[in-house]
DNA sequence: TGTCCCAGCATTTTT
DNA sequence: TGCTGGGACA
């Protein structure tokens, strides 16, 4: 690795910090709660109490554990520590909670009573698995949708429950159910040697509780323990820490209650608030002085955060300046408001600005689309941030699904994706076959294919075609044991005749297709197995890369490399900033989302929500809703959000168009309805004349009715709750 | 066995 | 409105 600066010595790793900052950094050993507010240093901070641990001899790297929540941000701390310190740092534990549990593993796969080969399930892998066995236990998926299935178990992993700790499920059939499933699922898991990323953290968390050995060699040697995104943290990776930690352990965890968005996948907000209580002597600091954002967007972040209760409080402050206004802008419409935020983007070029400032975000990916459309016509480059990445498409998995059976036969998730793809004639009823032979004899799909093959017991086609499978994949086997990663990519490519078979594929679909499979084999050719620290079993080449394809699951797309604008969703954009910020879709229903209004502690969330988003903003932020939008396929016409009402009106600006309005169209309009209406009814507007009423909503006060105008072709949009009469 | 069409469905997402 | 998955059909 090539450094350009020379080791800095301890004053000078100090010198950029601000007092609170410095303090956390040079905490005496002891457990510390740093509560680092939105663009308060809070990466700075944990950098520089990595850089200061090592400098001033507190710990050897050996002695260090950190853990992120992504491996983007577990490469940039590495990064910056390495930079900040000008040597490679061997030996530290530096990763996320799954990688850091999967090296754990890896290790001691013995103890934890996993085969050495085991596998990684991604939650596709582990959605079509699931399936599987509501399948296998001829349960119907109407009343047990895997997806409900996948929730339940790794909701159940997540506070550390097995299939056992459930107790006898009398009197609640569907949580018997799911505790059945929950069971074949783990069994089936087992027997393939298949471990999904709950059973990553949960599998670590027993081994260590259950191996008193094990336990105390891990709490001698990571003396501090450093935790990025705490308010993130699940009940299991909690109860992980506070197992590591022990009695003498360190903990330095670092987050924002604030910014704690993700409890809809686990995430237990309390813990920051427990961990004070649960160790005697923690240091609390608070970062509160803020670098990032202008004092009227601080304002609108502190004055919305303050509506949500039971919070450890923190009120950000800035030196720098007022700054404009924040502005607000009411939308007639979803395409309205996406060629008024284009609209600004452009005059923000235009004064000297670059696309590559600007973001825009919304609640759901769904909005993106027409902010996409606003944007092409204006023929400005972006970029959208989130969607498939590169390990989870189609055609990559299938590549790796076969290297897979290459590592371990016994996967059965592998076996199922690639028995049939390429089509090779072994249709729904011969694997049903070997599925059933499978479950009856308690082995994997590939031992029960192997068995009915040598027993003749399949029909003659089908038999020829599984025999074809499976010598087709013992040959790959035979061969690739010497290759080199690259070239065992390379040839399963061919060797599967992957590219032949997605030239069959209509469109531009296959060229990409193939595009990327050239790109996985790259990848492989690129591939370094992380250096391990000298303890550690050391993994096969191909087992290691499929491991990273699991756990990395890549970027959603490639780099673009030109000055463009970022769209992405509120989630995807935690941890970054823009110059400029666009919130579109600030509509009750919307964000607030209705589904989250419907769970507990879910307006607290979204609020969280809307904070994270204000805070990404630095110099100009934009708020934005739309009096009527366009959602999967039907008009909806929401109140603003409350979330507007919750900002001081004094940074607010309200944005109004110079000059004549175009009133953008639509198909239909809405009207309050005092009289009483019916479908099909017809009516009669003032200015848009004769309609057809298309939908009744509600009662009262609250009822609306959708009517549809039809004037010489062109459709319009009348403004929400206009006067219709019966006709 | 393989393909095509239509019904049902649609927060947020990292590992 | 646009995708997915299951079932009907060739």
């Amino acid at each position: 690795m090539l450094l350009e600066s020379a080791p800095m010595d301890a004053s000078a790793l100090l010198a950029p910090l601000n007092p609170r900052q410095r303090e956390a950094v040079t905490l005496p050993a002891g457990h510390a709660l740093v509560l680092a507010g939105a663009g308060s240093g809070k990466t700075r901070v944990l950098v520089h109490r990595l850089a200061w641990l090592l400098q001033s001899g507190e710990a050897s790297p050996f002695g260090i554990m950190a853990v992120t929540f992504t491996n983007k941000a577990a490469a940039e701390m590495r990064e910056r520590t390495e930079r900040m310190l000008a040597t490679p740092v061997r030996g530290m534990w530096i990763g996320t909670f799954h990688g850091l549990a999967h090296r754990f593993l890896r290790t001691h796969w013995q103890d934890a009573g996993l085969p050495e080969g085991f596998q990684i399930l991604d939650s596709e892998d582990q959605l079509r698995t699931v399936r599987r066995v509501i399948r296998g236990l001829e349960l119907d998926e109407a009343r047990w949708p895997p997806k409900q299935a996948q929730w339940f178990i790794n909701g159940c992993k997540d506070e550390g429950r097995r299939p056992a700790d459930l107790g006898t499920p009398e009197g609640d059939p569907w949580q018997g159910g799911m505790a059945r499933i929950y069971g074949v699922y783990e069994e089936t898991c087992q027997r393939g040697g298949m471990v999904d990323f709950a059973e990553l953290l949960l599998r670590a968390y027993e081994t260590l509780r259950d191996n008193a050995g094990l336990l105390e060699h891990f709490r001698r040697r990571f003396g501090h323990i450093l935790v990025d995104e705490f308010q993130d943290t699940n009940a299991i990776q909690y109860a992980w820490l506070r197992l590591l930690a022990g009695d003498g352990g360190r903990l330095f965890m670092v987050g924002d209650d604030d910014q704690s968005i993700y409890g809809w996948r686990g995430a237990r907000i309390e813990n920051i608030q427990r961990y004070p209580e649960d160790f005697s002597d923690v240091r609390v600091i608070r970062l509160e002085q803020n670098y990032r954002s202008s004092a009227n967007i601080l304002d609108a972040a502190n004055t919305l955060i303050a509506h949500n209760q039971g919070r450890l409080g923190k009120n950000l402050w800035t030196e720098g300046r007022r700054g404009e206004p924040v502005h607000l802008y009411a939308a007639f419409n979803d395409i309205d408001e996406a060629r008024f935020v284009v609209g600004r983007i452009a005059k923000w070029v235009e004064d000297g600005g670059r696309r590559d400032d600007c973001a825009i975000l919304y609640r759901v990916s769904a909005q993106s689309r027409i902010m996409e459309e606003a944007l092409l016509q204006q023929g400005m480059p972006y970029r959208v941030y989130g969607g498939l990445r590169f390990y989870e498409r189609a055609e990559i998995k299938d590549a790796l699904a076969y290297l897979r059976l290459v590592a371990n036969r016994d996967d059965d998730t592998a076996f199922e994706r690639v028995v049939n793809t390429p089509v090779r004639g072994i249709g729904a009823r011969t694997v049903d076959t070997l599925r059933e032979a499978a479950r009856g004899g308690g082995v994997s799909l590939w031992r029960a294919a192997a068995r009915l093959v040598a027993d003749g017991a399949l029909g003659a086609r089908a038999q020829g075609a599984v025999r074809g499978f499976l010598e087709l994949v013992e040959g790959m086997a035979g061969r690739y044991l010497e290759m080199p990663l690259a070239e065992q990519v390379d040839n399963v490519v061919r060797d599967a005749r992957l590219r032949e078979h997605y030239d069959k594929e209509p469109g531009e679909k296959a060229q990409s297709r193939k595009e990327n499979l050239d790109e996985l084999v790259t990848a492989a050719r690129e591939f370094h197995q992380a250096p391990g620290d000298g303890n550690e079993a050391e993994m096969g080449e191909l087992d290691a890369f499929l491991a990273h394809a699991a756990l990395e699951s890549g970027e959603g797309q490639a780099e673009v490399g030109q000055d463009s604008v970022s769209l992405m969703t509120l989630h995807g954009a935690k941890g970054l900033e823009f110059p400029v910020v666009f919130m579109c879709g600030l509509e009750e229903g919307l964000f607030p989302h209705q589904n989250a209004l419907d769970e507990a502690g879910g307006p607290e969330e979204e609020r969280r929500l809307c904070y994270v988003g204000i805070t990404r903003a630095r110099e100009r932020l934009f708020l934005s809703y739309a009096e009527s939008r366009r959602l999967h396929g039907q008009e909806l016409h929401q109140q603003p959000s409350r979330f507007l009402r919750e900002l001081p009106r004094e940074v607010l600006e309200e944005v109004r168009l110079g000059g004549t309005v175009s009133r953008p169209v639509a198909a239909s309009a809405f009207a309050a309805a005092d009289g009483e209406y019916r479908l099909g009814q017809h009516v009669r507007h003032p200015k848009f004349g004769e309609g057809v009423v298309i939908n009744c909503d509600g009662e009262g006060a609250h009822a609306r009715v959708q009517v549809n105008f039809d004037r010489e072709g062109a459709k319009w949009l009348v403004a929400a709750y206009a006067r219709l009469q019966a006709t």
